[in-house]
DNA sequence: CCTAGTGTATGGTAAAACTCATACACGCGC
DNA sequence: GCGCGTGTATGAGTTTTACCATACACTAGG
């Protein structure tokens, strides 16, 4: 599960992209609801950034109703699953800025079609 | 087409969202190659935003080989797409970054280059 | 009870992002 | 040449982000 977060240095604040990770996570189903959601200490530690860049990241998912903390317990998914993310449009919104960036760089789409689905059958 | 541009207070910096949002527009073919670009002036008045955030945002565009400026003129989308660098090592390198990306907005690959195939197929 | 593991809170530091104001440099049309 | 509309550049100042260190509060289990 901590495998599935990453990070760039795209200019998008790190808690911003947590926080869009896990909201996706939870959206596409691998974090379920009622599960517990990997510790701030360990995500802390694991992707090398700080305790309140993560507590700011969770912080802003249980104002969205997305988590749920419980003082030395844990942090776990909400039961009352939040609106799907992976919504035709939000993948045809990304594919749209994916096909202009590839232009940009001279990469034809069919060529990064193809290593997309490689990646993905490796279970990328 | 000022009126496509839209920010949020969500904690993403404003140049990136501009960045973004135009490099979806061009992946939409709403602006096509050649096509003029709203001068920074305009966003800068229509969005509210300082001339210099609108700057930086079209500067890394540029940057990307998406936007092409011409002083005293205009800015335009690039015309040419740069000479295909369809090298395995690129195209890999790219599908990478896509890949985490996609990941952390709780995209399927498979979705994704399905999309992109379709793109291709309407010469995007 | 006590300990280990949770989330919570605070104060300080540094860097980055954003804004604002003010120019400058270039190209085009009159 | 001149004026206007472009993009370009700089510097100061404020806000936000991220880090670090430290401590507190609560829960479950031995």
């Amino acid at each position: 599960m901590l495998d599935d977060l990453s990070l760039q240095a795209n200019g998008v604040p790190i808690y911003v992209q947590l926080r869009e990770q896990i909201l996706g996570l939870v959206g596409r189903g691998v974090l379920k609801p009622g599960a517990q959601v990997p510790t701030m200490r360990q995500v802390a530690v694991a992707l090398k950034i700080d305790l309140n860049t993560v507590q700011r990241a969770y912080a802003e998912l249980e104002r969205d109703g997305v988590l749920s903390k419980q003082r030395g317990v844990g942090t776990f998914v909400t039961d009352r699953t939040p609106p799907q993310r992976n919504t035709r449009r939000a993948v045809q919104d990304f594919a749209f800025q994916v096909a202009a960036q590839a232009k940009g760089q001279g990469i034809a789409l069919d060529d990064l079609a193809e290593a997309l689905v490689k990646l993905a059958g490796r279970g990328a």
